[in-house]
RNA sequence: GCGCCUGUAGCUCAGUUGGAUAGAGCACCCGCCUUCUAAGCGGGCGGUCACUGGUUCGAGUCCAGUCAGGCGCGCCA
């Protein structure tokens, strides 16, 4: 049990003996540490309720109160309750969090299955940086969901099916070079796709011929599903690099293509159950009439009032659409799967495709959590979205590398006895962290204009920070001379640096669960800021090597639990630590 | 036309779901390495929370309206 919900237990006591019946209320961690560690408004919520004073209603609350060892509670303000918690209390919850593994973090999503579906790149385009939101977000969810119980698959649901392979197909059989291709992948499909996209632009001719190659390879052409399947697997190993640099992982990697023979008798279905129907020779989804115009995602307002919105599952030509392959992978993710919660890591741009693919999964009777954890978008310098087609995009590569070149840049400055292999390794894992911290700092929402000064800064609020906090400790470990016993140690907080590192350990496990309310890993790598800051300062004003037992052993404990705590915390962010830097 | 997102220090951003005197980093100024890694620590400067009303003990947070920027709304994904 954390600290907050012995807290919070022992508040619902005080208040049902308070008031002579049930109830509960919420405790949170204080503001400001003057106010001590934790607080609760309920004596003003119910005083509002009962027309009474909140602070004479405090103070029968605070009566009732039974803390024993764990804290002493005060009044202030306009009724506020403040609980300090005594530092014997954070002594024995340190000593608790030493020989918990899971370093005091309850198991919440035990026994559910969540799919996440993130990354999810086109292929036979290069990653840009606008497809780092997705990527790096999806991976530190599935970190932590892992952590807190639930069992995680990670799918990759990659675009190798699209449209866009009528353009790649009629490339690659005209203006590919094989040399370059076989030098180097990605650049040349990279090359064919634009030069094909503008010859397509100014010729409708050369359109009508990339049309044609596609209704080809969805008939089963087979020199172009020969094409098409070299494409994916040049792609697919160009991904793979990139992933690897990254440290994200896959379960699974079903494409849109996994789909394609579901599709017709899905449509087919819908038609039937009479969720869909035929219109201007498109089958469609429209509303089911039994909402207000304004709280249907198949209604929209124009010029002249409601008019249908309809989502379209097939084209008039017979070509279906990604709603019929989202639609099918629901299908196919509750069915194999037997998802709980499906999260869909996409920008904030595709919010009414989901509401209207959630809404029309319930009409078919696909039922579960299906979440679309939204993002905002990576601008250009114009302030203007960057556009995918382009391809004149900063690729995603050339960010990762510029990265860990400023991390080597530094290491040669700061730390020059780091040579070779191993400056390079670190150069990799401080860089590589620094570009993920930046995306996971920020509140996922927050449109952000791309620039490289900022993904790649090193000093002050990044991973490095947090990096070389760990690195301290490790010294500090390097240095001892007899093996250590942490679970062994009599925990005694001496000084206030060290009450306040025992105060943030117990709120590691406090955190953890809310950061997946509303998918916020921003709230942990807060958090991570917040325990490395009060670690250096510890680290300046405690000596941990050269004090007297038993304050040595305890601040060696410390120490551990730190260390612990931010390479887990780290680790679920996807960020890795080097043992020096 | 309607809907969604955003607007907080010079810059980049947080703000625990309505709490107490709105916080970090960068930049700038002052101090700290013969002691466990100075990628650090301590201190200072910096605010009409876009604007106007409303709800209440209390609003950056909720409601209404206005302004500014971005995005979306039938055969792309």
């Amino acid at each position: 049990m954390t600290l907050l919900q012995d807290l919070e237990c022992r508040l619902a006591a005080a208040l049902a003996a308070t008031l002579g019946e049930p109830a509960t209320a919420a405790v949170t961690a204080a503001a400001d540490l003057r106010f001590g560690d934790y607080q609760t408004n309920a004596a003003m919520v119910l005083a509002k309720q009962r027309k009474t004073n909140p602070r004479a209603l405090a103070q029968e609350i605070i009566d009732h109160l039974e803390l024993g060892g764990l804290a002493t509670a005060d009044i202030a303000g306009p009724g506020f309750i403040n609980f300090h918690i005594l530092p014997a209390a954070y002594a024995a919850r340190v000593a608790e969090l030493i020989r918990d593994p899971q370093l005091g973090v309850p198991p919440v999503g035990a026994g559910r299955t969540v799919i996440v579906d993130f990354s999810a790149p086109n292929v036979a385009k290069p990653m840009h940086v606008g497809h780092i939101r997705s990527t790096i977000i999806g991976d530190a969810l599935c970190r932590i969901a892992r952590f807190l119980g639930f069992t995680v698959i990670a799918d990759n649901h990659i675009g190798d099916w699209g449209t866009q392979f009528g353009m790649i197909l009629h490339g690659w059989k005209t203006l590919l070079d094989p040399a370059a291709l076989d030098a180097d992948p990605i650049p040349e499909l990279l090359r064919v796709y634009r030069d094909v996209n503008a010859l397509a632009k100014a010729d409708p001719a050369a359109l009508e011929t990339c049309k044609n190659e596609l209704v080809k390879l969805q008939a089963g052409d087979p020199d172009n599903l020969t094409i098409w399947r070299q494409c994916i697997e040049v792609s697919k190993r160009g991904l793979q690099k990139i992933y690897a640099t990254l440290d994200v992982h896959f379960d699974h990697w079903l494409g849109e293509s996994y789909y394609n023979d579901r599709l017709a008798g899905l449509v087919d279905e819908f038609v039937a159950k009479g969720i869909a129907r035929e219109s201007n020779g498109a089958i469609c989804i429209f509303a089911d009439g039994t909402r207000k115009p304004e709280d249907d995602p198949f209604m929209v307002h124009k010029e002249d009032g409601w008019t249908d919105n309809p989502t379209i599952i097939r084209k008039a030509d017979g070509g279906f659409l990604y709603a019929t392959t989202d639609l099918a992978t629901i299908q196919f993710r509750i069915d194999e799967w037997h998802a709980d919660h499906i999260w869909y890591v996409v920008g904030v741009p595709q919010q009414l495709h989901f509401r209207q693919l959630f809404d029309a999964a319930a009409r078919w009777g696909k039922t579960g959590d299906f979440q679309h954890v939204a993002f905002g978008s990576i601008l250009g310098e114009d302030r203007k979205l960057m556009k995918t087609r382009s391809g004149d995009n900063v690729q995603l590569t050339d960010v990762l590398t510029e990265a860990v070149d400023r991390a080597a840049k530094i290491i040669a400055e700061k730390s020059p006895d780091l040579q070779g292999a191993e400056a390079a390794e670190i150069a990799a894992i401080v860089g590589i962290g620094a570009v993920k911290f930046a995306e996971l700092s920020q509140n996922r929402l927050t449109d952000y204009v791309f620039a490289w000064d900022r993904m790649l800064a090193l000093q002050g609020d990044t991973a490095p920070y947090l990096q070389y906090s760990t690195v301290r400790i490790r010294s500090i470990f390097r240095k001892l001379d007899a093996p250590f016993d942490a679970s062994a140690a009599a925990i005694i907080l001496h000084d206030a640096a060290e009450v306040h590192l025992a105060r943030l350990h117990a709120r590691f496990g406090e955190l953890l669960p809310a950061i997946l309310e509303d998918f916020r890993p921003n709230l942990l790598a807060n958090y991570l800021l917040e325990l490395a800051r009060a670690f250096h300062s510890f680290f300046e004003a405690c000596p941990v090597l050269k004090s007297d037992e038993p304050l040595r052993s305890s601040r060696l404990a410390l120490c551990e639990l730190t260390g612990r705590i931010l390479n887990t915390g780290l680790g679920l962010l996807g960020i890795r630590c080097p043992e020096r830097m």
